[in-house]
DNA sequence: AATTAGTACAACCGCGAATCT
DNA sequence: CAGATTCGCGGTTGTACTAAT
């Protein structure tokens, strides 16, 4: 139901975008602004689906896209809020001013994922989206979703969680906080303070290569499960807590969980 | 020089949630 | 309120490029 038709159903473009593409779809927002993607292909005079115009203007047309490396306190930061909140790469890009999704989920999948393994971090082959709360939809809905037969498949074949309950966050649709909370003491603006200026050492400073797993006993492994409630915070936080920005940092997403969950339903934790 | 393997990243796909009618 | 539509997310795939053999 509503779902849009494969471009390929409909004799669109598929594939790479020509330069001539490019610009169509840039001078269409420009004048028109961003928006009704469904409708947009038309107006613009291109034949590509509204799915693929708002892919490619949000993952690489967009002006206050940030291009080069990803920089050694981007990576640090990436690799937190990862440990943080999983694959959750919107949340996860939403802190990375000029970054995208697509391009954190990319660089961890190519290069950090290998690279934390090759020092010796456990890390999790795949994560698992956090079983929703039960929305009366919900469970009535869908047979043979992917992901959640994924997710069960995980559980079963893994006796150490496979009753585990796992904080279910009501998804929300995510917009960065850089341009929604412009005038908030956030930990972003620190961060966007700190990354404009390359030259000055920055509250995101902290050298990963320390975090050995000797550091903390071995228990570094846990970072593999997941925090997905209340009580993975808590251990989540002992890591986090290297300096002052990183535990605001922290506080705003257990904040934030926190208001999401309310007690009564905070999952038990998955390693006891 | 040719072939193979590995890497990076753009793009696609399927789904659920939000919004609209 | 129900169904239809649109949007956004995360997993996956395809392909261009580079390095190694």
């Amino acid at each position: 139901m509503g779902r849009a038709p494969c471009c390929s159903k409909v004799g669109l473009h598929r594939g790479p975008w020509t330069a001539r593409e490019d610009s169509l779809l840039i001078s269409y927002i420009q004048n028109h602004g961003e928006g009704n993607w469904r409708s947009l292909p038309k107006k613009a005079g291109l034949l590509r689906c509204g799915k693929s115009c708002r892919l490619r203007w949000m993952n690489y047309l967009r002006p206050d896209i940030k291009r080069g490396n990803i920089g050694p306190q981007e990576e640090d930061l990436i690799i937190r809020l990862h440990c943080l909140l999983g694959n959750r790469w919107s949340l996860i890009a939403g802190r990375l001013p000029g970054r995208t999704d697509n391009e954190i989920k990319n660089y961890w999948n190519s290069h950090l994922s290998k690279k934390l393994k090759k020092q010796g971090f456990a890390i999790r082959e795949e994560t698992p989206r956090p079983k929703r709360t039960a929305t009366p939809n919900y469970h009535n809905k869908k047979k043979n979703n992917n992901n959640n037969s994924k997710l069960s498949e995980t559980m079963q074949s893994d006796g150490a969680v496979e009753n585990a309950k796992i904080y279910a966050p009501k998804p929300t649709r995510f917009k960065p906080t850089w341009s929604v909370m412009e005038k908030s003491e956030s930990v972003t603006e620190e961060y966007e303070k700190g990354s404009s200026d390359a030259s000055s050492g920055t509250n995101y400073d902290v050298d990963l290569a320390s975090w050995s797993h000797d550091d903390h006993g071995g228990e570094f492994d846990q970072t593999a499960v997941g925090f997905h409630d209340a009580t993975h915070l808590d251990f989540a936080a002992d890591f986090f807590m290297q300096d002052e920005s990183l535990q605001r940092l922290y506080d705003e997403y257990s904040q934030l969980l926190q208001l999401e969950v309310g007690a009564n339903q905070l999952a038990e934790p998955l390693m006891q």
